[in-house]
DNA sequence: TCGGCCTCTGAAATCGATTTCAGAGATATA
DNA sequence: TATATCTCTGAAATCGATTTCAGAGGCCGA
């Protein structure tokens, strides 16, 4: 037995369990005692300034400064029941595209005194169902998503919690969610129907369609079949590859459609990496671009426009879409009647990855007559 | 007036001001009811289970399922004194070295219950102070910084707040803030060793240096200048040339560098942005890579490995720098004892944008033997 | 000079979950 | 059977800021 005794016996053993703030906080109280007022006093002081007496604002201010007291965010909370938080849920941020909307959206709310949660679901319905809910239970104000293909289960959830909410990069989504974003069905089509104009007839596809939530590419390669069905060309199976959104994915993938259909003189892919690695699989194989094949891809991605030759792409105005989802929410968390959703113009950007077909063909069948 | 009058008059007017969950939540008390146990019992089952004899436990547990309740975070906060929440201030998102950082850090976080605030200061200080300013006050138990360049008042700041923090991608950091990254000197220093073994004597360097808080990049110009100082050909200034990290800067660098020294046989980047953005300029004004001019990078993001030719660099282990600081904050709230700094391995990838110096000049006048 | 009104401040209730303290009930021991 | 011990549960205090309600004090007009 040690020669000093512990009065207490160590029922108590040092837990690993984290134990909050060792230093004591500075309170409100504290404020208010040092600035002999009461604790009312300092609140109003810090939440509506203009109904206390001006003196005796700047006399509590300067304590406020003095003891550097800052509110306590969690009382806050629970009284006023309100985080001032906003949680957004990506597929990955790996994808420059979803990075810069996240980039703007936490700017906008941060000019507004809001703060971000941020989580991924790696494309995984399940994982981002599980996300929402941890962020709920966290009292967010606001969510954001991305995409419109949404199950049930995340719908409910979302209702029940009665938390505002907004879905990006698409024009509309499943269950009336908001959106805000661009027609993606719509710019491949465009981008599909030029490529038509140049002339090609012989078509390929490179979609990261792989990912059943990822219905942004899934619009696009609808777009791409749309257009091609209208023009009398319908896509074969073979002649669209599928894959995930990887730069190895669109050499393989390019490889592949050029083993299958020799022939092809225009590949849409539904993304900017799927492109750049085409791109680079061509140059290997010693395929010209664009005399030989043109490329287009989506998303018009830095370096994009630095590729030799620069690529044909679709902008998307991601810093818009995160600026615009944040808008949205601080006027929902407001209480604003507010628009169901918004379309963004996207951008059809032509660059020298496209050009007419090899060997100018005879134009397809049946082109229809341009407008 | 209609037919079926309201109890209450509406004397609460619709008001603009937010006003938190509109529906009733579902309280503690609640489930407590139900269950035919005290509020007391509740929070046992959700927070020590073991505690609690099973047939009431689970009794309980079916109650709150039911009612699908969920605990108040604010009040629960409030009480324990911890979020179990962990901020991050990145200088951008848009640099995929960062995303995916913060990506593994939220994954790792995740599933240790904890949630995280996302922040960017776009490489100024100010604002990097600012944002960590906010996150305090929000009362977030942790906080993980980049690089190891940050103020007085930042250091002050956290020193205050009592949060246990990290600082990631670099090796050490001002003030004795713990850090967890590499030491980005000597990996250039290798890398600059290496172009040396090859036998180069005439170099460049594009570094982006222009944000004063970008100590990363200073770093690893800091390895060149070492490097070649060490062998006896030290860097004119003007073959130091500055930029900030996008693609097109990385162009116009090298085309100055060329400019003023067209004998140039090597040029290392600080970053992978820049030298994919040499590289494109030299093919376009025809330098074959490495033939004529070998060219590395840093970072190895996905695209360096499919670049024509393949690029040499450095590869940082960014989702383990995002792991490791998860982990390390987890420990630290938890009061565990911790390592002061974590330095962890880059990898220097050599592929094919590095070779010989085109004519083989005499070896430099000084070279040490190799080792 | 006095009553009435207005402005400003303070006391105290409140938000919802956690946890201490003490007591009820059950089990083991004498 | 009675007592000691142990297990489990409930009552109530607590975390810190906000806000309602009421009252103190000052100013005005009569």
């Amino acid at each position: 037995m040690p020669l000093t005794e512990r009065p207490d016996p160590m029922d108590k053993k040092p837990t690993i369990e984290p134990k909050g703030r060792q230093q004591p906080r500075v309170k409100i109280e504290d404020v208010a005692r040092k600035a002999n007022v009461s604790p009312a006093t300092v609140s109003r002081v810090l939440n509506h300034p203009e109904i206390v007496r001006p003196e005796l604002r700047d006399k509590v201010m300067r304590h406020i400064t003095d003891l550097s007291y800052t509110r306590d965010s969690a009382a806050r909370a629970l009284k006023s029941g309100r985080m001032r938080t906003v949680g957004v849920i990506v597929p990955t941020l790996a994808l420059g595209i979803f990075a810069e909307g996240v980039e703007a959206l936490q700017n906008r709310l941060s000019e507004s005194g809001y703060t971000l949660f941020i989580a991924n679901s790696q494309y995984d319905q399940r994982r981002e169902l599980q996300e929402l809910q941890s962020l709920i239970e966290r009292g967010i104000d606001g969510i954001v998503l991305v995409g419109g293909s949404h199950g049930r289960e995340l719908r409910a959830l979302i209702e029940q919690a009665g938390v505002p909410v907004i879905t990006t990069y698409v024009s509309k989504a499943a269950g009336g969610i908001p959106a805000i974003g661009i027609d993606n069905e719509s710019a491949t089509r465009e981008m599909t129907e030029y490529l038509l104009r140049l002339g090609h007839v012989r078509f390929g596809a490179i979609a990261n369609v792989v990912a059943a939530s990822n219905d942004r590419s899934r619009a696009r390669l609808e777009g791409i079949q749309r257009a091609l069905s209208d023009a009398g060309l319908p896509l074969r199976p073979t002649q669209i590859i599928k894959a995930d959104y990887s730069l190895a994915q669109g050499r393989s993938a390019l490889r592949q459609l050029l083993t299958d259909h020799p022939d092809t003189t225009a590949v849409i892919c539904t993304t900017d990496t799927l492109a750049i690695g085409a791109m680079a699989e061509a140059r290997k194989i010693g395929v010209a671009v664009p005399a030989s094949l043109s490329i287009t891809g989506f998303d018009d991605v830095e370096l994009a426009a630095q590729m030799d030759p620069p690529l044909t792409t679709v902008s998307v105005p991601a810093a818009e879409i995160g600026r615009g989802a944040a808008d949205y929410l601080i006027n929902a968390i407001a209480g604003s009647p507010l628009p169901r959703s918004v379309l963004l113009p996207y951008r059809l950007v032509m660059r020298s990855s496209t050009g007419p077909p090899r060997s100018s063909e005879r134009p397809p069948r049946r082109r229809r007559s341009p407008g």
